[in-house]
DNA sequence: AATGTTAACGAAAACGTTTTCGAAATTACC
DNA sequence: GGTAATTTCGAAAACGTTTTCGTTAACATT
């Protein structure tokens, strides 16, 4: 069964490729007559346009592509969701990259993105995104871009993003105004902003409230997993056993503190208080529940997409583009975890 | 910032653009010389061959779409992140969908898929899909499909899939192992195939063990979600205040049951087992922990993408190809959720 | 009757690549 | 030196669409 062209078409018909054409695009210069037997003919044969041809002709694809460190997240799960949504409600289909927290994968895929000639990319950095190399050839190549969560300032393109500094701030006042005196923290890797701006958060908390920022009591985490939780809290009872309250950089490693203190019959929230990021799914089937700081993901999907589009169309229609940033608002979920009484 | 073509390669060397293309896809009739030059040159320029021109000339496009019924689910992102996976390691990228669960909305994402000829299609059905038309245009247009975990068992395709009916009567024998008398199930939709075999598999396991089987013990889902689960053990608790223990059809609504289990203080496992299906990750940091059926979901996304690939092959070639069944191993992991002591 | 308008259609170029086939140029052979 | 074999190259068609720019014919206007 081969596919049904408008030549195939128009032969049938006794007409010409460019009629045809016309009239499945309802052009004015065409006759309601021609154009209904067009029309009809196209019906029957189930006619699609080949979108290899569209697209080599109008040169674009109306695909994105989308590039995230890992797919088995709540938070980028959700973000995905919001991207694909958005994009296909405007028409745009998404091809999906993961870049499993590798930098190189990260380059390689951004390079198949280009040569795809995708309409644009949307992306947040893998953790050890140190380089902005192939970001910048992003921008020289001149295709829309636009960065969310885990995003490089250095690169000038439109971003979605949440005010980690004072997400951060929130969580750890919040630890205070629960009385907690001795707060440690478990941060994420040393590249992304936004472990390094939930750190700032972290110190400038303290310091509001004139608590001495102690750096023995920041804990890095590589991997920001499940395990890491557990081992950082053992760590965390061992060397300091007077510390009560941990803001720890996302969920999925505070649900890896409370598992370690649950194991150990230590009391959360009385003897540590914990609130963790991102407000996870998991957050509140756990005993006890897990404080967080939500983060609209979704919405950050749709954001993303919103402005990538922006982008896109200027860029058609030769419009020069400036870039935007979106900052989401974010909110403490306040749970059993960091309830002191 | 225009694009490089061969064209402009060729001009600049003062050869055809037969000899370039040539030299780049290393053919033997051009002279090592030239195709040093040409290589040169084009690296300099950083060209890539125009995709759009490569996919209308050769009428494949090396990108394959996935509908899924849901990206947020600890099964099917990791589904997702095995697809991804092993197309990029063979070349390929991957447009998304996600249908909502929703036939309306897959019958649409199949049209678009087809429109944008896709080397293949890979698929879990949406749970109010009663209906195959959709799917049997995709064979009718002749493009490479592969169904796994929620599929039709009237189409003719690939298919990855575990045997549902085999883990749900292990599922069940295990609870009856375990001492339960009286065991409810919390079903899936009616439409899902992997709904009816577990349903199927908790019956024959009630029959295998001389328990009559008792209608009023089922109750089954619409959306399948944590609120059912919650839903469902208050009623289970109240119309059957014996029942022993439950089979769930997925981990999510176990963790609704366990969770208002939970704040009833009734006691799990003791007053009621409980055993999930498709082992989530939140599984083993609910406490109790959550006993569930382990599914290889990653390697049902591997296996799915290595048989799609089989078959565009074969339709490249113009050999026929006969679909085929990739069955999985599934496994019991036994937590604290079903230990009655 | 000459001119101007309008409506309906089509020829042809263009997008950038791949590939077939033939031509030219070089080398090998007797 | 003539033929045959080999190497190296390029013209041209093809993939299927979109769009520009004419062309024709019919009709309206003076």
């Amino acid at each position: 069964m081969k596919d049904i062209t408008l030549k195939q078409i128009a032969e049938t018909l006794g007409i010409s490729i460019t009629t045809v054409s016309k009239a499945l695009k309802n052009y004015s210069d065409v006759s309601p007559r021609t154009k209904k037997l067009v029309l009809d003919l196209a019906q029957t044969l189930h006619y699609t346009p080949n979108s290899f041809a569209v697209n080599l002709r109008t040169k674009e694809s109306k695909t994105i592509g989308l590039i995230i460190p890992e797919v088995v997240h709540h938070f980028f799960s959700n973000v995905i969701n919001g991207i694909i949504a958005e994009a296909e409600k405007n028409g745009y289909l998404v091809i999906i990259l993961q870049s499993n927290e590798s930098l190189e994968l990260e380059k390689k895929q951004v390079d198949l993105l280009i040569n795809k000639r995708v309409d644009g990319i949307v992306m947040s950095l893998s953790n050890d995104s140190n380089d902005e190399e192939h970001l910048k050839e992003i921008l020289r190549r001149d295709i829309p871009f636009v960065q969310f969560d885990k995003i490089s300032k250095l690169i000038k393109s439109s971003k979605v993003i949440i005010n980690d500094q004072k997400a951060a701030i929130e969580a750890v006042q919040h630890l205070i105004n629960k009385g907690c005196k001795k707060i440690a923290h478990i941060r994420g890797p040393e590249n992304p902003q936004n472990a390094i701006d939930r750190f700032i958060g972290y110190k400038k908390a303290l310091e509001k409230n004139g608590i001495t920022y102690d750096s023995s009591l920041v804990y890095t985490c590589k991997n920001v997993t499940f395990d890491e939780g557990q081992i950082f809290a053992k760590q965390i009872k061992e060397e300091h056993p007077d510390v009560d309250g941990i803001f720890v950089i996302t969920d999925l490693v505070a649900v890896g503190v409370l598992t370690y203190f649950n194991e150990q019959k230590i009391n959360v929230p009385n003897d540590v208080a914990v609130i963790g990021f991102s407000n996870w799914f998991m957050s509140q089937v756990i005993t006890p529940k897990l404080s967080s700081v939500d983060q609209p993901s979704y919405e950050m999907g749709v954001s993303a997409f919103s402005l990538l589009l922006e982008e896109i169309i200027c860029h058609k229609e030769g419009i020069p583009f400036a870039p935007k940033t979106i900052e989401l608002k974010t909110s403490i979920i306040e749970r059993q975890s960091s309830m002191k009484s």
